[in-house]
DNA sequence: GACAGACTGGAAATCGCTTTCCGGGAGGGG
DNA sequence: CCCCTCCCGGAAAGCGATTTCCAGTCTGTC
């Protein structure tokens, strides 16, 4: 492995000045050193090893990623626009899958921060326990203490700057687009009890049908995959009208009614949420409330970075959008 | 920040011991010692500076992952793969996204050699380009002569162990499958030019035709992704059957003909290449070569991961799986 | 022509941890 | 009873960079 001192050797100057020609320094160098320098790490092949900066320097150049599952296109898009602005950044990044294991969350928080990355991006949603949710304030507030920067895509939970989608907002939208169109019997495909997300969407689409003045909808709990989604759309009943959670579990639900013949939006109209990209071509195609994932994620990292004292809030509304997978009923 | 000194301080040992004592090590240490410094360490929330652990040993336990796209499900599903197997053996994993530009490519090489990370992983195409393909063995030369592991999914142009995707064989069968159904006219939408596995999949489809002693296929390029297969379905002519050289290709095609009141399959047969998951409640359903992605790039983490001397190649044949978007001809 | 001040180069301390090497005490065999 | 080995704890030397501090050189001004 070639050093910075072979390197300083071979140009024959001091360790201290090669460190300042390879690597930005305030300090000025000499232009004939500094071309020696240059000279000597380029005929080595010198490269830097970065944990010897990152302890000298005692703050790394990486960023953290924390997602439940990159084979989710919404957690694929979040993380892209992350580790766009990262790369603008010239960071590195690190990605941590949990696979909605909450100990596992915990547990890449202690890694990054043993890391010491610059910044950690939580995203996927938070679950409703407050045992969970406490060790990994904890585990944040080490990080947080320490100088680390954090920052959170999802329900704001934790006191670290958040970028926070309206679920109930948008679900609430939702349910009166869907409402304009004359359904009056809807069901709900909830997804998993204790998930925030879920249960933000589910209680805003249900309390906005009530303000309405339309009977309370029939709700149904599952996986928040497409599994789910599947296995629920089997107890819609007689719902005219079905809002999966997201638009995984729509398809999920889609995919049921075609195999049982019940036609949408013929008999049924069905809505999801997020506005996946990859899901654009479906048929029908899916209504659902569009999320800009992609910006939601570099906004959450570009705010971990911003280096702003107090925590700040932004909250994303999605917008609705209509599509061939409903129609006006009655 | 709390070091390890802290810790050693605060239970009244050396920092041998301590060391010894939190970070697995073959020397033992006394019961009673071990339990000071546990509790101290505990007391004082430590964590170690895995930067500085990471100098000290020489090697991290970092695993680096280059793909082109994350938001491209092909990518997502191989990243994946390997990050279970990380996971399994303790590693971190960083991720690189290129967007498919080899100099990003070379230079997530030359950080990830930096990071003295323990193995890269490098999923995704190689172009033909000797230059391109000369700089980053280069990088990676240097980078194994440092004792770094390295192991792709593709083409075997790296002298690293490989897994390699059987796209000529793949679509070889593919093919021949389709002109079991009675096709002759054919049309393959190409993807670009400079690209390997589009390439490889084009050649196969077009000499297992040319050996069926069929007329040669109508050959379109155009990018690799969801636009271009919708832009180059539109010079598909008079075929009666579009190969698209993967499945993200296949669906931009799907749409175009759906938009153009095109049938499918009752006026074109359109099969792809990949069978990728989230595309499997597409309407009508992809006929396509599958590929077991997940277990390739866990597959290709293993074999970096092993140690080997020499490098091996392991080929991956992918099944033909026939479904709706093809159909019988004449 | 001399002196203050700005620059540039180098020696050495430092970052936090691992690991080799040493020394002292305990245990076993002759 | 002594000696040799084995085991465990500590001191200290790195790992590969950064950075402070110091010294020498130039420039510019009075």
């Amino acid at each position: 492995m070639i050093t910075l001192e072979d390197v300083a050797r071979q140009a024959g100057v001091s360790l201290a000045t090669a460190s300042r020609v390879l690597n930005g320094s305030t300090r000025q160098v000499g232009a004939s050193l500094r071309a020696r320098v240059e000279r000597a790490a380029a005929e080595l092949g010198y490269r830097p090893n970065l944990a010897a900066q990152t302890l000298a320097r005692g703050a790394s150049n990486i960023i953290g990623i924390v997602v439940h599952d990159l084979t989710d296109p919404y957690f694929a898009a979040l993380a892209d626009g992350a580790m766009r602005v990262a790369a603008d950044q010239g960071l590195l990044v690190m990605v941590g899958a949990t696979h909605r294991d909450p100990e596992q969350e915990i547990a890449y928080v202690a890694s990054l921060n043993a890391q010491r990355v610059r910044a950690v991006l939580l995203a996927g949603s938070r679950v409703d326990d407050p045992h969970v949710t406490g060790r990994l304030r904890e585990e944040l507030a080490r990080y947080r203490a320490s100088g680390g920067r954090v920052a959170c895509v999802g329900q704001d939970l934790l006191d670290v700057d958040t970028v926070a989608p309206a679920n109930r907002q948008g679900a609430a939208d939702l349910a009166r687009s869907l409402a304009g169109l004359g359904h009056t019997r809807f069901a709900v495909l909830a997804g998993p009890a204790g998930l925030l997300t879920a249960a933000d969407r589910c209680a805003g689409f249900v309390d906005a049908l009530a303000s309405l003045g339309l009977p309370e909808p029939l709700v149904v709990h599952g996986a928040f995959d497409r599994e789910g989604g599947y296995a629920a759309a089997r107890q819609t009943g007689e719902a005219t009208c079905v809002f999966a959670v997201n638009d995984v579990m729509a398809v999920g639900a889609l995919a049921s009614y075609r195999e049982r013949g019940i036609g949408v939006p013929a008999d049924v109209s069905v809505a999801g949420f997020d506005d996946i990209t990859t899901l654009r071509d479906h048929v029908p195609a899916l209504t659902t409330v569009r999320l800009p994932l992609a910006d939601m994620g570099a906004k959450a990292l570009t705010m971990a970075l911003g280096g702003e004292e107090e925590t700040r809030v932004e909250r994303v509304v999605g917008e609705v959008v209509l599509r061939e997978s409903v129609r006006r009923h009655g």
